[in-house]
RNA sequence: GGCCAGGUAGCCAAGCAGUAAGGCAACGGUCUGCAAAACCGUUAUGCAUGGGUGCAAUUCCCAUCCUGGCCU
């Protein structure tokens, strides 16, 4: 009974990662991100990347591993924590994922197979061109079976889909999982919409104080369009407007505390709905839950070791 | 004080006789390689107030109140 694993999830501002070092200084842990913004290189202020201070010694993976030019992807995401999973695992301590984004643990935790099909990124810019309509026709035609559950209007959903039929001639799979053979406790941090809404203002503001624009104005300098800074979203949307005149710098902060909250609103709707989340509150409850998840461990162990 | 323009949801705003577009916000939700993304759903028995004319008024007329502009 070596495999272990700690999740915790939580919105944004919530303090996942303070929780997450915490959890793992007590119990010899490693910290596994997961974040889609935080992989990013020179994406540290605005993607609220924790500092190497606040890790007090606890090594911390899937932070900046990757180029912000290039486009990471989940499947990229779920081999490399795979590996940082185990890798942990193997040395004796317990990896906590913790982050923000529902997509990428739920690969991770639940196993989602994803069809061996790279983005054609031709293809889709000429798809892209073609109004959701369309698409949703193509596919019709394409794989009657899978424009039934698709959402017939999100044109990106359509364009992977088609993506996926032309590449391989086959309709698209049906979804598959393969969840992690152990059990896994999944902590989930519940705050007040009060409390988290003073948080996310908080965390702006010093976010500003930090830096945040500056960082921006250096990701634009080393070769991002502003389309790229654009879809990166939230803070670094807001930051690349303000940098371009296109709005005042009160705008831009309110801005992004509002779209920091209906972003936190996003990740509980995603959080929510996963029943093996225990809802805490402080990270003392959080270091209960772990306790008593480690112990069903040793039982087990203490069981096997008696027969 | 006079003249002009305008008062439509929390905000911006279209409609200008036939029974309230759209955007933002708010709230709920979706999730098979961009997921901080992309997408979906809900949200005004009512159009400043009071009268009037019409089969019918948010739309026309009158009065009143309010806002902005111009003039004295």
């Amino acid at each position: 009974m070596e495999n272990k694993l700690i999740v915790i999830v939580g919105p944004n501002a919530s303090g996942k990662s303070d929780i997450a070092v915490r959890i793992a200084l007590r119990f010899g842990g490693e910290v596994i991100s997961a974040d889609s913004r935080q992989v990013y290189k020179g994406m540290d202020i605005g993607s609220g990347k924790i500092k190497k201070s606040e890790m007090k010694g606890v090594p911390h993976h899937l932070l900046s591993v990757a180029n912000p030019k290039s486009v990471f992807t989940v499947t990229r995401y779920r081999k490399l924590a795979m590996s940082a999973i185990k890798k942990t695992q193997k040395a004796g301590k317990i990896p906590i994922l913790c982050g923000g984004t529902g997509f990428y643990i739920q690969a991770v935790i639940d196993g989602i197979i994803i069809p061996q099909v790279k983005p054609d990124w031709k293809l889709r810019r000429k798809l892209e061109k073609f109004s959701a309509d369309k698409l949703f026709a193509i596919l019709k035609k394409l794989d009657p079976n899978r424009a039934k559950n698709i959402e017939s209007k999100n044109p990106r959903r359509l364009i992977r889909a088609i993506e996926i039929v032309k590449s391989t001639g086959k309709p698209v799979p049906k979804l598959k999982k393969e969840p992690l053979p152990y059990p896994i406790l999944v902590l989930g941090i519940k705050k007040s919409e009060k409390e988290l809404k003073k948080l996310i203002e908080r965390r702006t503001e010093k976010r500003i104080r930090a830096g945040m624009v500056a960082e921006t104005a250096r990701l634009k300098k080393s070769g991002l369009s502003w389309q790229k800074l654009e879809e990166l979203g939230l803070e670094y949307r807001a930051t690349a407007r303000f940098l371009q005149k296109k709005t005042t710098r009160e705008q831009m902060i309110e801005t992004i505390k509002k779209e920091d909250w209906q972003y936190a609103k996003r990740q509980m709707t995603w959080f929510k709905k996963d029943p093996r989340a225990r809802w805490i509150k402080t990270s003392s409850q959080a270091i209960k839950s772990t306790q008593k998840y480690l112990s069903a461990f040793q039982e087990s162990n203490h069981r096997v070791n008696g027969r």
